[in-house]
DNA sequence: TCGTATGATGAAAACGTTTTAAATGGGCGA
DNA sequence: TCGCCCATTTAAAACGTTTTCATCATACGA
């Protein structure tokens, strides 16, 4: 009895001892005990309606919000997501955008974004295993997978809920979203055999990706069904500097039967090929064609004409934000988890952007 | 006594009820006080040094590392910096570029990087708002300062740490990191007068940021000392679309005395002013020239003759890191809490770069 | 031999939540 | 009237740290 007895309504007292208001101001303003606060908060339903509304409307006054830190601590939950930031990303916005997007999908949660960017150029496998085992975030967004990847492998054996951009060929599903690179490829090249174009070449994504893969499937459907000559240019793809692959251009022009159509993967790449063809005195749209993937304003107000096909990413993020927050709640139903977005339809009409 | 007598050193005990080992695992299997180990580990210099180093090994052995949320809820430190995200900062991967030098700054500490987006268009004030009184971080990041920042005021009036990229012209001064848009925007100039330019045009950031004004007053002066025809192009700046400022160029061209000489704040607008002249019919290097700041690889290689002056957002998010870290830890000398980062000089050489 | 300074360790409280288990009191059937 | 159940509410423990204060040898000067 004599510890601690109710201050019963201590009136003004606003606040705990670091100045913040806490469950403990609540329930000395209401009179209720801690854990009934903590229970109206949550919408209990063995809590009485008028007390849920009475403890609500007084958070409400006075300002209070949980401490992340102790519900952290007592729940194990983080309400963190993490999202693995690759240096290639850094071009052209990439990482913002999905970033933007998947804290749009956040917006309203309890869930947090931090940022975990892999210095070490290796498959940031380590950076995951770290995250795992140090709990330090309730679910794990990340980009450009492989075929086989052991990020995937790794998470998947844990049970650690993510979501990743792109696909892999692994027996286990999992969560992802992933843009239909084989339709945009293919896509794209038969526009160029459309304009006339017969001497086709592809600029892809880095070899060992599931999406380069991808890319390349979609040319060589489209070559093979016109029947064209065609090439997947070498040593160079989209990460390639722009200088690296506007040199490439050159040099193969000065080659025999040069390429009169390209698909491009990337904006920078459609770029650095017109420049490259440029040096040689060729005109876009005269002696040659560019179709090439899009994922910001860039290429459309610079080169009109070169012809492209979008991919959204904050879209994606959007997507990604969305899938994971189910993943973590419980949701193992795989097609409510997994995404093949379309190239030609706008964000507004893909299925999972309606499913809530 | 009958409560819980310590099990002493139960053996291969490795973990608690969730199955991660916590400081109650390590007193466990040495014997010592769960408090001797939380100061072995923080090398409290009263506890012995063999008993430090054991406690050490172990907890390596264990691979043990601390709980932050319990770290978190004692302390009221949260090991978090906030960085507050930008629309405009997705063209070109500013957000991303800068976001990687800050956590390369915060590698190896305690602190996590987390990212609040600023949907609203408005001034993030409410944001900051919300960290503040949350207390969601220990530190604060952000870009774009206007001269009266309301909320470089907000922050400084609660005393919460913070850096600002760019500057302000508040009484009380603040940690900032900025590159010397004067400089960028005088030489620039200069060196479109050295090419014999002489009727000189102005891309500059949107009114109302400190940098704008920077980049004003370096055209300004250097065309002034010259005292050459000049302008600074109205209805666009630096965040406009590219088809905007290429139209804007387009129609300035159609007018009398279009300029021979572009400054311009980015890469993006340097390519849409190309474009634009372009169309005209008009050559870079021969009828007209440019002069950019350029913070990528884009630019050189896809227009090399656009003259450009770098500034390295790698290296400012990673200053600006660093100088939040000291602040953090209580630093109130402005000396090392500002910086200003010289157009000429590599990042190497910079002087806060060598300070620790 | 005693008291005390010293160097090392430990017990317990606290941070703000959630959760388990228990208490309270009224209504109702028998 | 009694016992029981239901609807609410509450007390207390726990999450894993850090920190305040206390304990305990041991050594030391007298």
């Amino acid at each position: 009895m004599a510890s601690r007895s109710k201050p019963v309504s201590s009136g003004n007292s606003p606040a705990n001892s670091r100045g913040k208001p806490t469950l403990r101001t609540i329930a000395d303003i209401t009179g209720l005990a801690v854990t009934t606060v903590s229970r109206a908060l949550a919408n209990a339903p063995q809590i009485s309606i008028e007390t849920r509304n009475r403890v609500r409307q007084v958070a409400l006054d006075i300002g209070y919000s949980p401490d992340r830190a102790a519900q952290r601590l007592k729940t194990g939950r983080t309400n963190v997501i993490a999202v693995l930031l690759e240096p290639h990303e850094e071009i052209l916005g990439y990482g913002t955008s999905v970033m933007a997007g998947i804290a749009k999908a956040l917006q309203g949660t309890a869930y947090h974004l931090i940022v975990m960017p892999n210095f070490l150029n290796t498959a940031n496998i380590d950076a995951i295993n770290y995250i795992i085992r140090n709990s330090m975030a309730d679910g794990l967004i990340f980009s450009r997978t492989e075929p086989l990847d052991p990020r995937v492998m790794l998470l998947s054996e844990n049970g650690f809920p993510f979501v990743t951009h792109g696909r892999t060929e692994l027996a286990t599903a999992h969560p992802f979203v992933d843009y239909d690179n084989f339709t945009f490829a293919y896509e794209a090249t038969r526009r160029l055999i459309a304009k006339g174009r017969r001497r086709l070449a592809l600029i892809s994504g880095p070899a060992g990706y599931t999406f380069a893969g991808h890319i390349q499937h979609g040319f060589m459907t489209a070559v093979r069904e016109a029947g064209c000559a065609y090439e997947i240019l070498s040593d160079i793809d989209l990460d390639s500097p722009a200088g690296a692959i506007r040199d490439r251009i050159r040099r193969r022009y000065a080659e025999n039967d040069p390429p009169d159509g390209f698909t491009c993967g990337g904006e920078v790449c459609a770029l650095a090929t017109i420049t490259g063809m440029t040096d040689c005195g060729l005109t876009l749209g005269l002696e040659y064609d560019i179709v090439a993937k899009q994922t910001s304003q860039l290429l459309g107000a610079i080169q009109p004409r070169v012809d492209t096909i979008y991919e959204d990413l904050t879209a994606t993020g959007e997507h990604m934000g969305r899938i994971l927050l189910r993943r973590i709640a419980g949701s193992t139903d795989i097609n409510e988890l997994q995404l093949l977005l379309n190239p030609e339809l706008p964000f507004e009409t893909q299925p999972a952007s309606v499913a809530d």
